[in-house]
DNA sequence: GCCAACGTTGGC
DNA sequence: GCCAACGTTGGC
């Protein structure tokens, strides 16, 4: 099997933290709610058993607050059908739904890393996080990228 | 709560 | 197909 890529997911934890995805039945969950088609295009590129990393955005201090696994691969979002969602899509039907889901697993809290904090890793200036005007939900982390956010929690964790 | 940055919409 | 207007994201 091919080594797992890794990802970044933002979510607002006042919508939904990673404490709900852990505290979801069989701790899995559907990542709803993608209105950005870049954001959906990288999605649709995942495949089971990569790696996201959970980021809370919006908040009192954004950053990355554990991991999860991917568990299925992209799928049509129902949210975009329902008319009672809040990410209801009047341009999507269910022969042509614009929008997908990844369904997700969790996996770990990690020793919390701020974004202030991440900007003073060496090595994370590619990171499409950390680019001005970045606004993007769900983007791809390189393995290089990856290594250097691990070696952090790793350190962390034994430190702690 | 402010506002810069960005994506989308819709008139033309 | 251009682009102004508008809505949203998300750090601060």
């Amino acid at each position: 099997m091919k080594h797992p890529q890794h990802w970044l997911m933002k979510s607002e934890p006042d919508t939904y933290s990673l404490d709900d995805l852990k505290h979801a039945p069989h701790q899995s969950d559907i990542w709803d709610g993608v209105r950005n088609y870049q954001a959906r295009n990288f999605m649709r590129q995942m495949a089971v058993g990569d790696i996201a990393f959970f980021y809370h955005s919006n908040c009192k201090t954004p950053g990355i607050v554990g991991s999860m696994r991917i568990k299925a691969a992209a799928q049509p979002d129902p949210t975009a059908l329902d008319i009672e969602s809040p990410y209801f899509d009047s341009k999507s039907t269910l022969e042509n739904n614009r929008w997908s889901i990844v369904t997700v697993q969790y996996e770990q809290h990690l020793p919390f890393l701020s974004l202030q904090h991440m900007k003073t890793l060496t090595g994370l200036e590619d990171f499409p996080l950390l680019q001005r005007g970045n606004r993007l939900s769900v983007m791809p982390v390189s393995d290089k990228q990856a290594q250097i956010l691990w070696h952090y929690f790793n350190a962390q964790k034994e430190s702690s």
